[in-house]
DNA sequence: CGCTGACTTCGAGCTTAGTCGAAGTTGCCT
DNA sequence: AGGCAACTTCGACTAAGCTCGAAGTCAGCG
């Protein structure tokens, strides 16, 4: 508790973000956080890291795997942390897929209140069944991003 | 196409069903599903078990996982499809848990809104870093089920 | 009878987002 | 200089829901 650099060590990191250090290994690992190595090769964040973990966290938690927001931090200046303007365009943007997804799950559950009366579960008939699978990449099960979609082997 | 038998073979209820024969056997494995053998070791299904995959999908559809679906089934009469009843009872439940999660969606949304002006991510004030973590079971990747609830060990 | 395609089991592999442990190295304080 | 916490890498493991391949067997048509 004291020698305060303007740079932070991974633990240091874990502390302030909350998110384990395993974890931050895992995102520098996966590309979505960078860092400089001391002389005996130990991990040294800027401060500016702090804010990057945030969005990638605030990600995650709209729904986003860390693919995509590898792919959203790719737009932005890596030199520095995200500006209110990066922020606001890729916020807006997921707001849309969350308005989607709400979206889903309400036509979901519509379809589900129709058919609570009717017993159905017709394979051909039944709405429940006939739904496109829009869904299914937000159940839980990774597998099922894409479930047979792979074209022939 | 011909020898039309009350039973199926596990190629016809796949071919019926849209489910693949791996995902059958695996569900047969998970006791989800259970078949007669023939002499020669091959399953063949009633025709009943095209509703019960129905459910079994259905309820995937809404979210659960096919531990969830297992144990709904459990409370199901085994002997037979389930009943127009047991159908409502099970999916007005679901329609619960629909709700509940379209809400926290929702909240998601209405605080990831009232953020994108604001350009905040700041660890500490900001609305979505510190949501608590009830989203964290309905976006894709498992493990998220619970990121780091587990008991010191 | 023979062929072929559909079936059998079994174990390995895939994906995502990490976690954990082992074995070894640094950083820093006293 | 010593000591200990914090750091390093690496590979193995978890969970869910399957898929795939290998090696072998069965069903049914001609």
């Amino acid at each position: 508790m004291s020698k305060l650099a303007n740079t932070l060590t991974i633990g240091q990191v874990a502390e302030r973000s909350g998110v384990p250090t395993t974890a931050l290994r895992f995102y520098e690992d996966r590309g979505l956080i960078t860092s400089q190595r001391t002389t005996g090769n130990q991990r040294r964040f800027p401060r500016s890291i702090l804010r990057r973990i945030a969005f990638i966290r605030s990600a995650q938690r709209i729904g986003l795997s860390l693919e995509e927001i590898s792919q959203a931090l790719a737009t932005l200046p890596h030199d520095h942390a995200p500006t209110k303007a990066d922020w606001a365009r890729l916020s807006s943007q997921w707001r849309q897929e969350l308005d989607a997804r709400i979206d889903a799950l309400q036509r979901l559950r519509d379809n589900l209140t129709g058919c609570i009366g009717c017993g159905c579960l017709s394979l051909k008939s039944c709405a429940l069944q006939n739904q496109d699978d829009e869904m299914a990449r937000f159940g839980p099960g990774a597998p099922r991003l894409k479930p047979a979609t792979e074209g022939g082997r």
